[in-house]
DNA sequence: TTAAATTTGACAAAATATGTCAAAATACAA
DNA sequence: TTGTATTTTGACATATTTTGTCAAATTTAA
């Protein structure tokens, strides 16, 4: 279960990228694909669907990873994080099978 | 399962009080305080925890509540949703149990 | 030691969140 | 209906957070 930074950057490498080649193509400042691969700046989406682009992975892998970081740096300091984490599923479950309808 | 907003709302309608009440004692204006309870403005943590303690209600379940939300609000309009939310519960579930060790 | 790559932190710009206010809409009693 | 209290709406201001830029410092590797 890696986080979004990790998994980038293990892409990176494995193709032996400089952060200045994969950040041209991004359109961003290498510093902060460097603070994106080590956690301390979130990705907007439009960066994490370029970057699912760049090295030819599912995007929707890239996106669920992106979403799952923002969700536990939400709630990260927070002792009920579980059970909001647990609720919000509920909710989330019962918007879906409701969609459509009033 | 309702949202925070629902709650407090059922809370301040069962005790007859108008918003303007509620409001004075939250330091706001009602107008946030009324959308707040429909959701079209999102509380803060401390605004939560003045509301628990002006209904006398568990502070806990009222931040379940807004933390919830937020995390509704975050994933709402993405496909993955579901998958996220789950995925961030397996981090934070990992994230606690490793909690003091590095 | 050099050169390339990475990281850091101060700062600026942009985006979002939060709050204020007054007017409009609603509810409801007389 | 009218009058009054309550609620809702939307334009706007302020505050906070996010995102990006830049240059210098640090690290890595030759």
């Amino acid at each position: 279960m890696y986080s979004l930074g990790d998994t980038i950057r293990k892409l990176r490498e494995d193709k032996e990228l400089p952060l200045r080649t994969v950040a041209a193509f991004l359109d961003i400042d290498q510093a902060i694909l460097s603070k994106i691969e080590r956690g301390q700046r979130k990705p907007t989406r439009e960066i994490v669907v370029k970057l699912a682009e760049y090295f030819k992975v599912k995007e929707n892998d890239l996106l669920v990873a992106w979403l799952s970081d923002k969700l536990v740096y939400e709630v990260e300091d927070e002792d009920m994080a579980l059970k909001a984490l647990q609720v919000a599923e509920e909710r989330v479950k019962y918007i879906t099978k409701n969609k459509g309808r009033k």
